[in-house]
DNA sequence: ATGGTCGCTTGGCGA
């Protein structure tokens, strides 16, 4: 069995309770996180060092940030990956473990907001998903696992969004960056979330303005994503939306997917 | 078209 969890925290020393809670009471074996808001120096391992985790970080001042909770020891370590255009935000997080269901490579991955659709931004956000994409597609295994989680910042399908007409064509849910998300998903790999549950509308993230998640106005836009090795192995996937409900909550919630031989 | 709320930091920026 290997339950893994991805959760975009916004600020990992303003969530503390937050990861703790779910790392005590959900037990995943792998936690990726995102926007973890610090530097490596100012991650605040003291609060961990109890649990039964090895810990990877590519962090960075103020913001963005990821992250790598492991029970089993950390093999190799990637903090970038060949073609990303903004190599100097820390956005790219990648390990190899032996794990119960196999040998695995573990991507946490922040892609950038891109602002404002049509800014400088949203092109480098295209440009990051082209060069994501081809990255991915390079390191594909028949004998390894190769599971990437994070906030891709982009709700590829009408279900994913809470109103597609309020939000055509607003940041995270134009045509080109759905067609991106497509391509990168392409035939190698599986949307765990969707596979699960073909037809639930459910979201990860809620702004924190306007009542967002009150009023249930959310986007499903974090994700794990599996090859074929690892997704014909997969049991369930579920997001758990009670993290958005305690007090100071982020604005995304974790998404968890459960592995099987 | 703007602002709504957070977390960084302490004047705005990023989301």
């Amino acid at each position: 069995m290997l339950k893994i969890a991805t959760w975009n925290v916004n600020s990992i020393r303003s969530r503390l309770e937050h990861v703790s809670d779910f790392l005590s009471s959900q037990i995943p074996d792998i936690l990726l996180l995102q926007e973890t808001k610090c530097t490596d120096d100012q991650f605040p391992h003291d609060q961990f060092s109890s649990m039964p985790y090895n810990v990877s970080l590519h962090g960075q001042k103020s913001y963005n940030g990821v992250a790598i909770f492991s029970k089993y020891p950390i093999d190799e370590v990637k903090t970038n990956f060949d073609g990303n255009p903004i190599p100097d935000q820390a956005r790219f997080l990648e390990i190899t473990c032996n794990t119960p269901v196999g040998y695995s490579r573990i991507i946490s991955v922040y892609v950038p907001n891109g602002g404002e659709v049509g800014s400088d931004k949203f092109a480098i956000k295209l440009d990051f998903l082209d060069g994501l994409k081809a990255y991915l597609d390079s390191i594909q295994s028949k004998d390894e696992n190769l599971i990437i989680g994070g906030d891709f910042n982009v709700a590829p399908f009408d279900i994913d969004l809470y109103d597609p007409e309020v939000l055509k064509n607003t940041t995270c849910c134009t045509e080109v960056e759905k067609e991106k998300m497509l391509a990168l998903l392409g035939d190698n790999f599986a949307d765990l979330y969707r596979i699960a549950n073909p037809d639930l509308q459910e979201f990860s993230w809620w702004d924190y303005r306007s009542a967002g998640f009150a009023r249930n106005h959310g986007l499903r836009i974090d994700f794990l994503l599996a090859n074929e090795n690892a997704a014909r192995k997969l049991k369930e996937c579920y997001i758990d939306k009670s993290y958005r409900s305690l007090k100071k909550p982020s604005d995304h919630v974790p998404v968890v997917a459960v592995f099987g031989v």
